[in-house]
DNA sequence: CGGCTGACGAAAA
DNA sequence: CTTTTCGCCAGCC
């Protein structure tokens, strides 16, 4: 069973949590904007854990203190509209902020989208 | 302890 | 051009 138990060896807990991290990017996302999880999480430095970016913010729904609605998919498809109270929540959020969208999809994505590696930057 | 899953994305075939 | 496969890393069964 316990051929090899390293009691302690990464008890360290980041409390800089890969979500933290994603929860700090999309708050400061600007109203009217949208990003994508790919943008996050190259800008985390996992170019290739955008699903985890999206993973995270999962638990951060829950937490209504962030603004998901604005981080939709590289195709600007609202991916998790079907997390939300109800299907239309996110569309019609951002619509609410002045962000175009027709068949879950954002228009002028092009143009909406906010990149934090050069917006933040 | 091991393996599956998951708001995705990009490269390979 | 379209379809398939791999990679990311952490939580959960």
């Amino acid at each position: 069973m316990s051929v090899k138990k390293p009691e302690k060896i990464q008890d360290q807990k980041p409390k800089n949590d890969f979500f933290e991290d994603v929860y700090q990017v999309v708050r400061l996302i600007p109203k009217g904007r949208v990003t994508s999880y790919g943008a996050i999480a190259a800008y985390l430095g996992s170019k290739r854990g955008a699903r985890m970016v999206g993973w995270a913010m999962g638990s951060s729904y829950t937490h209504h203190d962030i603004p998901a609605h604005r981080v939709v998919n590289r195709d600007g498809l609202l991916s998790a509209r079907h997390l939300f109270e109800t299907p239309t929540t996110m569309q019609e959020r951002l619509e609410h902020e002045g962000v175009v969208v027709k068949d879950d999809v954002v228009q002028d994505w092009a143009n909406r989208f906010w990149d934090p590696e050069k917006e933040l930057l």
